[in-house]
DNA sequence: GTCTATAAGAAGATAGAC
DNA sequence: GTCTATCTTCTTATAGAC
C-alpha cells in the first residue's frame, strides 16, 4: 500500500477508536512510520485526511447501493437466492449479512467512526442513517415483499414486518460493536429470531 | 439553580452536542454567564466536570433500576397495569416509554453523550449497554413472561420474543436522536409494531 | 465568587536542509 | 518524500486584585 493510502487507513483506525478530535497528527504519522511533518506532503491538513476518508466512504456506499439495486425505487432482488425463500436460505442470508457487517474491517471502522462523529456533522448523520436504516429497510422490504407476493409469508403491513425483521439485526450489531465478546451469543439469538419470524409470518395474520 | 449545578447542566448540553474534546471550558463558562477562570472555583478541572456528570448519571440510573425492580434477579412487574395485558395497555405503555426516552431532556442528552463517548471509555460503554440493552431486555422479559404465564401470549422462546418486541424501540430511538423530524412517523410505526406483535404472539406458535 | 492578566503546554502546521 | 527545528495558535489552568 502506498503511503498516501496507508495514511487514510491508519487515520480511519484511530478515528474509529478515539474520534477525530482525540487523534493527533503525530499519532497517525507514527503508525504510518513517518514523522508528522512528512505527512503534510500527502495531505495539506488533518481535516483534509478526514475529508478524504469521508469521500472514499461515500464512493464505497454508492458502489454497494448500486450493487444491491437500491439506487432507484425498484430494487431487483436476486431471484436465484431468494425465490421461494426457504427458512434455511433466510437464516443463511441473515447471519452472513450480520457477520459481514461485524467482521469486514473497513465497514466496522467506518461505522464506529460515524457513530462517534454523527452529532458533529449533519452530513455524517445522514450517511449513517442511509447506510444502517433506510437502505437496509428498503432492501429487506423488497425481499420480504417478494415472499409475501409468493404467498410464503403473510401480512397486510410490510413496513412493520420489515422493521420487525431488521431491528434485531441493527440492535445486536450495536451490541457487538461495543462488546465483541457478545458476538457468539448474538449470532445464536439472531438465528432464533429469523426462524421465529419465519414461523410467525408463515401463517395468515 | 445554583452555579455549581448550572455548570453541569450546560456542560452536559455541550458534551452531548459536540463531544467532550470539542467543548472548551470557556464555552461552558459563557453559557453559565461567567468567565472561564471563575469556573475553576467550582470544579478543579474540565475532567472533574465530566466526572461529576457521570457520577450523577450513575446515581440516576441506579435510582431508576431500583424503581423498576431490576436490581436483583426477580423483577416485580406492576400487577395493576400489566395484569391481563390488553392490547391498548401494551400500546400505551410502549409509546409512553418511547416518548419519555426521546423527550426527557436529561435522558436524551445523557444518551447522546454516551453514544459519542462510548468508544473512549469502557466504563461508559458498559453504562450505555446496561441502560439501553440489558435493563430494558430484563424488564420486558419479566413483563412478557407474565403475559405468557397468563396465556395471553404464546411462545417457547421468551428471549427472542423480547428482542423482537424491544429492538424496534431501540432502533427507532436512534433514528429520532439523529433526526427528530422522524418522530411522528416513528411513533406511528411503533404503534403498528406493538399491535402486530400482539396479534402474532396472541396465538400458539 | 468573579474578574483580568498571564503562564504552561499541547497540537497543527511550516521552513528549509537533505 | 523524509527529516529536525520552529512557529503559531489555541486551550487549560493559575495568580492575584476586588
Amino acid at each position: 500500500m502506498d503511503t498516501k493510502q496507508k495514511i487514510l487507513d491508519e487515520a480511519l483506525t484511530l478515528f474509529s477508536e478515539k474520534g477525530y478530535a482525540n487523534v493527533f497528527v503525530s499519532e497517525i504519522a507514527e503508525r504510518v512510520g513517518i514523522k508528522a511533518p512528512s505527512l503534510y506532503k500527502h495531505y495539506k491538513s488533518k481535516q483534509a485526511i478526514f475529508g478524504a476518508i469521508i469521500e472514499e466512504m461515500h464512493r464505497r456506499f454508492l458502489e454497494q447501493a448500486k450493487h444491491l439495486n437500491i439506487q432507484g425505487n425498484n430494487p431487483i432482488v436476486d431471484a436465484e437466492i431468494y425465490s421461494g425463500l426457504p427458512e434455511e436460505e433466510l437464516v443463511r442470508l441473515g447471519i452472513n449479512l450480520f457477520l459481514y457487517q461485524l467482521h469486514d474491517d473497513y465497514t466496522r471502522r467506518i461505522r464506529k467512526m460515524l457513530t462517534i462523529e454523527q452529532f458533529h456533522n449533519k452530513d455524517l448523520a445522514i450517511a449513517y442513517m442511509h447506510q444502517y436504516m433506510d437502505d437496509p429497510m428498503f432492501y429487506f422490504t423488497a425481499l420480504l415483499k417478494q415472499a409475501v407476493d409468493q404467498g410464503v409469508l403473510q401480512t397486510d403491513n410490510v413496513e412493520v414486518m420489515t422493521l420487525q425483521f431488521y431491528a434485531p439485526f441493527y440492535t445486536l450489531m450495536t451490541v457487538c460493536d461495543r462488546d465483541p465478546e457478545r458476538e457468539a451469543e448474538s449470532v445464536q439469538i439472531l438465528e432464533d429470531h429469523i426462524r421465529q419470524f419465519n414461523k410467525l409470518y408463515g401463517r395468515a395474520v
